[in-house]
DNA sequence: GCGACAG
DNA sequence: ATCTTGTCGC
């Protein structure tokens, strides 16, 4: 869907789609989802995948999974590109939404708001936050050691995102808003996600997921689990 | 101009 | 992102 635009059109695209972000109060988050791609080294074929988590609990409710072809590299700024047309995908597999979706990587925290939580969505009008492993852009002010620490990530000024202490003294993750969230409410339900793991457990379980879709031991589909998932 | 640079 | 063993630390 992306694979014919060239970066030029790619950051003009960015700066549309980025006129359109809005950031509203979540009233009340019942469901919250993770959402992350896996694939092999040099291949087109992507692994796509959506977890439904119930929140606060934690505990998953059901998944999706979808392979997508795509020849869009990856390149610094422009992940929703290679990502985005993939979870897109998966996320018509799922019939009842989720109220937020978590995705690995950034929200507005990117040079021109525009980052993967962000793109995927605008394109879906749904709530959504970045979860990022490390940090891309903005100015990288590390927080306490200690569980929950934060600092406020700016740029210009302006705050755009947190890095988050998940655990003592491990480095922290980088959160920020997609769309249709407020950057506090994405912190603060982003730290209720906090399982025993430096990743939150939306993208850290939909990580998991994909990379047994893209291994074979899971199928292509949508998944109900009605037992507590006992496969990780 | 140089370096940095989500997954 | 993925490929990989041991190893240091809580």
């Amino acid at each position: 869907m992306y694979d014919h635009y060239s970066f030029e059109e790619a950051t003009a695209y960015q700066i549309e789609l980025a006129k359109q972000l809005k950031f509203q109060p979540l009233d009340q988050i019942k469901t919250i989802a993770g959402a992350d791609i896996s694939f092999d080294k040099g291949s087109s074929t992507m692994y796509a995948g959506i977890v439904l988590l119930s929140f606060p609990e934690m505990v998953v409710q059901s998944y999706a999974l979808e392979t997508y072809e795509t020849t869009f590299p990856y390149q610094p700024g422009y992940l929703g590109f290679k990502e985005v047309p993939a979870l897109l995908k998966v996320w018509d597999l799922i019939p009842v939404k989720p109220d937020v979706v978590v995705l690995d990587g950034n929200g507005i925290l990117h040079p021109r708001r525009m980052g993967v939580a962000s793109h995927f969505g605008i394109l879906t009008h749904q709530p959504t936050i970045g979860c990022a492993k490390s940090i891309l852009y903005g100015n990288n002010h590390l927080p306490e050691k200690s569980k929950f620490s934060t600092t406020e990530i700016k740029s210009n000024g302006e705050i755009l995102g947190y890095a988050l202490r998940t655990k003592d003294n491990i480095k922290p993750v980088y959160i920020s808003a997609g769309h249709l969230i407020t950057s506090e409410q994405a912190l603060a339900a982003i730290k209720k996600c906090v399982g025993n793991y430096r990743i939150p457990e939306p993208t850290r379980l939909i990580h998991d997921i994909v990379n047994d879709f893209r291994t074979g031991k899971l199928k292509a589909g949508f998944h109900q689990v009605s037992a507590p998932l006992t496969l990780f």
